[in-house]
DNA sequence: ATAGTTTAAGAAAACGTTTTCTGGTGTACT
DNA sequence: AGTACACCAGAAAACGTTTTCTTAAACTAT
């Protein structure tokens, strides 16, 4: 009884015809069918209930229909978001997405890449990347050659050092903007809780927050800038790092959003109150920032958005759609809420 | 240039023997290869950095290494955290997840069994499904029947109406015991904010709250038992539905932590203060939830330990291993953080 | 009526593996 | 010397599709 699934071949002889004739109606190729066997066959596939198996259809083609995106974690609701866009979009057209969570683990990169080439993955979404480590690039670098060449369509989120078709979210201008609004509103002495050095999008918004106070000739001052991880708990230890200057400080500004949430409870629990005694801002949007106290003013970055555009760019693409842009850069939007004060 | 992929011929071709006795390297099968050969054999399949075709084996084995996740909400941190968790088993034994979001939707739960039909997965994880309805129940009932047929490993999360392994995750006595910590602190006018009338794990944490006041002889006062949606939204607007007989009541149980977070904002932003005024607490512990203001009691319901334990489930059913226990079922911990007033 | 074209259908090869079957060589035991 | 058996290796079939090639019948145009 183990082995009783219903293939094609079932079909032609319900139907009557052969195996040829009923993959042409499957597929309603251009190859002619009367009309006649065509119903036969439907008939018959509705009769069996069947459904052709994508693991033969895919040895033929070559296609599998798997979209892998690789992404550092799922948990952290940027990537979630994306995902879910993703996955919205393309599992209208059948597709199936197939996630890798790295931890930005270089081992687990490698390895998800090598699997998705492996499991000949139709398309390769690079959501979040380690780049920034030599070696990797090297290596990293040949399994994208070698997944092109099997004709794999690749997208990356933040800029790559291999070739792929890239998609600029904007990072440097998110952190620019949101630093130019501090600015605009009297700030001068402006602490930056950078994220982890390895990561590509902590370096664009590190150069974004720079070039925002060069443009209006200040000069960042290094003790200013304290070095985190992107995480809550982060945020809080960068809270008591800046404790020492904090005096001289009337803003920080956050490299993402969960740094400025951790930033402003300890700065709470120390009783420095936000933004009265100091103003806090952060990058991302994240759903959580509406709800802090007080609320979090941010960029926010369409991620759930990205996420649909890449499914639709990445169908485009698998259909053989000669016209087909590149996925549009995402438009950032700045999110006024209450933890700015207006020193003006 | 199209077709240059290396396959097992080339590899053999290389290392001067058979395709046979490539794959029997590659598998190391039991039947016996000299080592010499088996030799030459690695040195052809580094030289060319051959991977085998996932697909065509698949093809024979009827295997496809792909488990399916059906999850309603990616975002939601419960699934992510549980996503992550069995990915991160399961990916060490080269199998790969597919995931599904379904948001709660009938048809799309549908659609991502069918495919998951289609694409042969060797195992499906229930993680949320969607199961108060009666048509649902039926039709997916069948379908489920059929991938057990097809000898597709399942599990559920929580209980299903059709038959395979389940995983209590014990949202009852989460309810419960987390009520009777309330109780335990003195109060007695406990209003509770439910979940959507929809789903399953809403029932049993409603079923929890009412235990634990029956246990004490204390009768459940329809008027405090509000209907919400899981949403922190939802939690708002439940505190101001609760605004009228707040006087009468000391603390507010929750049926999740969203809503507990949401509940506390709009309280707070009514200028009614927790705990010192009303008491509230959640079921989840939210990675959200030790940050809010105040730091908010709740149950642990530690998914992404789930996570893992369902994907070693998963490997070891799927690797034939024949005793295997069936999933533990989790414990849930009481997290005492701020969000309570001892009445005693 | 004959050649040409359209319509329809199936047989067989192909996709890249694994597995079964067959066979050949050497070693060990009568 | 002959039989058994372990060891090693390859040819060929198989998995469930799609695609190419061939054939046949039925029209159409001369």
């Amino acid at each position: 009884m183990e082995k009783s699934e219903i293939t094609i071949k079932d079909v032609a002889k319900l139907a009557g015809c052969s195996p040829t004739t009923v993959s042409r109606v499957i597929n309603n190729s251009d190859h002619p069918v009367s009309s006649k066997t065509k119903a036969l066959v439907k008939e018959a596939i509705k009769e069996l209930n069947f459904r052709p198996n994508r693991i033969a259809q895919g040895l033929k083609s070559d296609k599998s229909h798997i979209i892998g995106v690789i992404v550092h974690d799922i948990c952290d609701s940027y990537f979630a978001q994306m995902v879910k866009g993703i996955e919205e979009f393309i599992s209208d057209y059948d597709y199936i997405i197939n996630i890798y969570n790295t931890n930005r683990g270089i081992e687990k990169e490698l390895h998800s890449v090598n699997m998705l080439k492996v499991n000949r993955a139709d398309a390769v979404v690079f959501a979040g990347s380690t780049l920034l480590d030599e070696e990797y690039r090297k290596i990293m670098g040949e399994y994208v050659q070698n997944l092109k060449k099997q004709g794999t369509v690749i997208v990356g989120v933040t800029p790559h050092p291999f070739e792929i078709v890239n998609i600029e979210l904007g990072n440097e201008l998110a952190a620019q903007t949101i630093t130019d609004y501090v600015l605009n509103k009297g700030h001068r002495k402006i602490a930056y809780v950078a994220g982890p050095k390895i990561l590509n999008t902590s370096q664009q918004r590190s150069e974004g927050f720079k070039k925002a106070l060069k443009c209006r000739g200040i000069e960042v001052d290094n003790r200013l800038i304290i070095r985190s991880d992107f995480s809550f708990e982060g945020g809080r230890k960068a809270a008591l790092e800046l404790l020492d200057n904090i005096d001289e400080v009337t803003a920080v500004v956050a490299a993402n959003d969960a740094t400025a949430l951790g930033l402003m409870w300890e700065l709470n629990n120390q009783g420095i109150k936000v933004p009265q005694d100091v103003s806090v801002v952060g990058v991302d949007d994240l759903p959580e920032a509406k709800y802090s106290y007080p609320p979090l003013t941010t960029i926010s970055l369409p991620v759930y958005k990205l996420g649909k555009q890449i499914g639709e760019y990445l169908i485009n693409k698998l259909h053989g759609n000669k016209i087909v842009d590149d996925p549009a850069n995402v438009q950032i939007s700045l999110i006024e809420r209450g933890s700015v004060r207006d020193l003006l």
